[in-house]
DNA sequence: GTATCATATGTCAGGATTGACATAAAGGAT
DNA sequence: ATCCTTTATGTCAATCCTGACATATGATAC
């Protein structure tokens, strides 16, 4: 089984989709942290029947064309279950922009300023946009968010990594912009 | 050209590599950000030289097998510069771990709990030697870190990346665990 | 009327990456 | 002598993933 197919039973575990809900849920990101296209998603939606771990309901629409609504089966929800804390084997990040950190020596002064100062923005953006949806949950959550064992809880816990990854990023851009521009690092709070 | 072409072209903008040096490099991480296996180092060289990226002399060695030693061009050194700068293409996150968060509500307590102290550990103890290598660097590199176009600054620049992303990383896995264990999260300082 | 958009499901070629397989030279250990 | 390790360079099959191609329905816009 692919992370992939985890990803796909980790959302059918929550409620029924298709294939193309399921595209919706991973274009953007699930839980923020994994994305697929609708081309990996539909052989991987049939892998998945095949292996007995999803069946699917052909459900007719009025107004729109047909589509196949998937439902995780015991199987697959017992798999989910034991996957969730089986340790991950660690796979090397891959990061452009750090990349391009380490021969920033070579670049151009300001136009190296620039790029992070983009970035910073970008990475400010996304945070900003996450602690939107915190503020959200937990109103909208109160109660959910006090047992770990609910839905709501696991995606709180997968924006708030969002919500910390973005602001490390974007402060690792603020001091790469800051430090090339030569003002020197601003500093905000202790490092 | 591939990212991993532009990769070893700022090891070599560095200093001449042969294949096996780079592999070495690029093992643990490039400025900790970037990986790869041999088995894609050799071809990649072989394109990079077709390109006139780089080119190569044969070593003979008296206790060691002869070795193909690596340099790079002018044209390689321009077209390495001009990528630094370039705004990369978002690439989506994956993260086999945080995905499992999202799933965790279904998981038994106890096994949750200790899938995340383990992870923590990892990226304490990944943080501890980062640190370590930032006392070292701040030492030897005193007056070449004060200069944003020397290679140690960039150097020192992919290193700061990496200890701020293991610290949010280890901070977020000791959050998970304190939330599931039910202590409620420790806090330490403010957030 | 026709163009475009959102819904809906698929295939396929190609690139990136991994893990296994393969060879060879020299040193050190048993 | 034989085995193991390090250095050194390569190939190849399989997997993951992207971007392009492909088709169909019904709604809305012009």
């Amino acid at each position: 089984m692919t992370t992939l197919g985890y990803a796909i039973l980790g959302l059918l575990s929550r409620e029924d989709l298709s294939g193309y809900d399921l595209k919706q849920r991973m274009a953007g990101r699930v839980g923020y942290f994994w994305s697929a296209r609708h081309s990996q998603i539909y052989p991987e939606l049939a892998r998945l029947e095949d292996g007995g771990y999803v069946t699917h309901s052909v459900v007719e629409q009025r107004e729109r064309p047909d589509k196949k609504v998937y439902e995780i089966t015991a199987r697959g929800l017992d798999d989910l279950k034991e996957w969730v804390t089986r340790p991950p084997v660690p796979r090397p990040t891959r990061d452009e922009l750090t990349l391009k950190a380490y021969s920033v020596w070579l670049a151009d002064r300001e136009e190296a300023t620039r790029l992070f100062r983009e970035e910073e923005l970008r990475h400010e953006e996304q945070l900003a946009h996450y602690e939107g949806l915190r503020t959200w949950m937990e109103g909208e959550w109160r109660e959910d968010l006090t047992s770990t064992n609910s839905p709501e809880f696991a995606s709180y816990a997968t924006l708030r990594r969002g919500i910390s990854y973005e602001r490390e990023y974007a402060g690792w851009c603020r001091w790469m912009a800051d430090s090339i521009e030569g003002r020197g690092p601003t500093r905000v709070g202790k490092e």
